[in-house]
DNA sequence: TGCGAATCGTTGAATATTCAATATTTTCCA
DNA sequence: TGGAAAATATTGAATATTCAACGATTCGCA
């Protein structure tokens, strides 16, 4: 008795997350190259453009990093004079952190890197795909919640 | 002259796929827990379950892996007797991997995990959005490549 | 045929991430 | 109020990944 095949892997929500997460963000890794910037630093710069100062945990939580990696991170950072620590006066547990003017301007170079690459895959896949897909990823992340 | 707000961040299908590709992998990860088993071994396990050999290029390819990322877990697994190398006879560069009996039955336990996951997922998202999701994601990936 | 280029897999060193433990500060409540 | 527990961020050691270089084999073609 032969056992009865399995669904293939490439049928698998888990494996096609997996698959076109790495795709694309490969994808952006290349046209950050020019700046050398890893996307999780675009993220944390994204964050904190708002200006506003960020606690450690909020950003970790905000760019899907986990907190010593986050940490190591934000030093290299530092060192690159992109972001700056603060201790938050109120909770001197925490640490705030800001984006300094460097980090503003390469922000700005890096969202048009982005938008362009979104608006090649928007061309190359159609507009209504890709809200729809977006659409439901959020539904998925929130389900998930 | 107020900087015009730029999209944020979770407006972007990059960082979109990142979190729902990191939740929905987190949740697949607790499950193989009881196995001790990384998400990336049981691709490697599916893969290898059609009992044809696979060279480590393919297999690199097929479950998201570099080359020397995959060596190196391949080299984990032989120690844990999951798998074999067979040096392939037609061309001696390459190397042709196969799962043990050991490691087929660990697939299945994983397969069983993996689809109880799914279900789940159905189940609280709808039979219909994830049907659509994966369409549009397979689609994604098509484009892209 | 022979030899330079390409392919395949592995290795070692450099780098990055993770886990567990720590220091500091705040919160809670007896 | 005092002190145990929780929250926050960092550190150091262990582990994993990546990059570049290598050795072996095969391919292309002059």
């Amino acid at each position: 008795m032969a056992r009865s095949p399995s669904k293939p892997i490439t049928e698998h929500l888990a494996y096609l997350l997996a698959q076109a997460n790495r795709e694309i963000n490969r994808q952006l890794d290349a046209r950050f190259r020019t700046e050398g910037v890893p996307v999780e630093q675009w993220r944390i710069l994204k964050v904190l453009s708002d200006g506003k100062g960020h606690s450690m945990g909020e950003l970790a939580e905000a760019v899907l990093l986990n907190h010593p990696t986050l940490t190591k991170m934000v030093d290299r950072m530092v060192s690159d004079s992109l972001v700056y620590r603060v201790q938050d006066s109120d909770d001197r547990r925490k640490v705030l952190m800001f984006s300094s003017e460097r980090g503003k301007a390469l922000t700005q170079r890096l969202n048009s890197l982005a938008l362009s690459q979104e608006s090649h895959i928007a061309e190359s896949y159609g507009n209504k795909a890709t809200a729809e897909l977006k659409r439901l990823l959020e539904s998925l992340i929130e389900k998930a919640n």
